[in-house]
DNA sequence: AACGTCAATACCTTCAGGGTATGGTGTCGG
DNA sequence: CCGACACCATACCCTGAAGGTATTGACGTT
């Protein structure tokens, strides 16, 4: 049986008479006598008694009609769904994220994505750097987001958001006091740095800047991630560098101030990762998005900026 | 689209591997290839990533997977329902009794065929005869019950059961004390005739056997059926003939009783009349259960006149 | 009786599906 | 580094089934 005696069936059954069947079909009508026939003959069931006035479903072919109709609308939606499958509009993104992620730009993006392809399922896995790479190798995860990413050959990465460095103080701090803090004044605090675990990190970047302006900062601490950093700056341990989007968190007597004088590269990076040789449709359609989303944060960055600046005022 | 195209695609998703899927489809590799390639372009997807080791499939391969097995599952329910319903083993039947049919005979008729084909679904509808011919005439009932079926044009009959009649006489009535009554012993009481309305009818069954045993009945009333008729033998109103089967309605005060030296005619007839031009495979069964029944039940006959005999005695 | 309206049959034609042979590409062991 | 191997893809031929035209057969209608 075949698709095409359904379609002949329906049609048929329908006009109950062959040669205006035929006529809807656009064959002639002995071909599509001949179909029914077969179509019969391979059920072995009598779907139409013949009548002089033209073709008249039997009890079987009634229940018959109905099933081939049912069958017809779940072809149609096979093809459908599989084509909407193909362009990355349904089916399924495993996305990772680091513990902090959550905070800004991330969730936004992905609110973006979901709005774009609401029938893709977004899940997500909360990983480190390490894991995520691990996941990507075993296609646990589509994507992952982090910072500071290292070249791998397999694997393939997008800049997400670019954003500043502030600097979290304790509101009781010495530095507190000042509203633009130069770089090199660092050199003299006790500094809270993260993330402990896989090299390189935002660890690195935070000793590179320094380097570059010509001091080995003082460690207070070393922590896994931005929260609990932040977190002992509100207990008194020390400073600590952020990236921006951490300010999201407000924690009691931490406040956040930007840096003068800071080097060109105090901006950390936020990519996701992906399988290089990944050709997932939904992936691209991921990525386009992240790239889209990238571009309009850029034009609004000098806004975002400028109110971040009125509100370290306000802090003041 | 085709079916083959989904069996082929699901034989090459389950094998991985075209070469293997070939083999078990029993064709060779290239028009495999080509297959998959064809239903590939059809849908405007990529179903399979090709890799050096085989076929893998891609995220809309692994959707419309789902649906092609589910497709084939539906359509091979359909094709065997369809035959079913071509057995008469699925559908329906549309069954008219009148008033007091559902005594005896058609019930366990009714079971027997449920039993045997527990898919078809029975709606019984009560008529009289007349509506009972014009419900088939209007195909919106299969099959009738009634007794005294004049022959129609359109409409064959088919014997379901013979019944001996009985006489349904009030236990203080003088014939009461009679074990075997002589038929012409009828002439001289009150009797009790049914049904009224359409002719010919059991009352003509009756008038006809009198008038053989050389008398005219005493008419003390016409009633609608025969369960009113045994309610006004009940309550004295006369005696009243009926076929065997009405004993199983049992009225206080009323005892049945067998005739002796009745006509070989005292025996009344249970039909079931249908379309003469109703092909229906479902009708075929039913009638051929019918005639199955009323085979086994001549067969039990015998034993069931002993009982009956025995408890004729017990009733005294 | 003649005509009209159906479906069915006979016979031809075409093209899609299947076969064989071969090419192209990546992986693996020596 | 190279040949052997395992895949899938391509080229080309062949057969059979689907479609077309012409006609028959059955049945009602005028």
């Amino acid at each position: 049986m075949d698709l095409r005696h359904l379609r002949y069936f329906i049609a048929v059954a329908e006009e109950e008479n062959i040669g205006r069947a035929a006529a809807r079909l656009h064959i002639s009508q002995p071909p599509l006598t001949r179909q029914i026939q077969q179509l019969e003959d391979e059920l072995g069931v009598r779907l139409f008694t013949r009548t002089p006035k033209g073709m008249e479903l039997t009890q079987a072919g009634e229940l018959f009609l109905a099933e081939a109709r049912n069958i017809r609308a779940v072809v149609e939606q096979a093809t459908e769904r599989a084509q909407r499958a193909g362009q990355g509009k349904l089916g399924r993104l495993d996305v990772a994220i680091f513990g902090s992620a959550i905070l800004d730009a991330i969730p936004k993006l992905l609110l973006t994505f979901r709005k774009a392809y609401p029938d893709v399922k977004i899940v997500l896995h909360t990983m480190t750097k390490a894991e995520q790479i691990e996941a990507l190798r075993q296609r646990r995860i589509t994507v992952g987001f982090n910072r500071m990413l290292a070249p791998q050959p397999d694997l393939a990465t997008e800049l997400v958001a670019t954003e500043p460095l502030l600097l979290a103080i304790n509101e009781n701090h010495p530095l507190a006091r000042e509203t633009n803090i130069p770089f090199r004044m660092l050199a003299e605090h006790p500094m809270v740095l993260f993330p402990t675990g896989a090299r390189p990190s935002f660890i690195d970047k935070v000793m590179g800047l320094c380097q570059e302006a010509g001091f080995v900062p003082k460690v207070s601490q070393e922590v896994g991630d931005a929260v609990t950093g932040v977190a002992l700056v509100a207990s008194g341990f020390g400073i600590c560098l952020v990236p921006e989007s951490v300010t999201t968190l407000t924690l009691p007597g931490v406040v956040f101030r930007p840096l003068q004088d800071a080097p060109a590269q105090a901006w950390v990076d936020l990519s996701c990762i992906y399988r290089a040789d990944d050709q997932s449709p939904i992936l691209a359609a991921f990525l386009e998005t992240a790239r889209l989303f990238r571009q309009h944060k850029q034009n609004e960055d000098g806004a975002i900026i400028a109110t971040g600046t009125e509100s370290w005022v306000a802090d003041i």
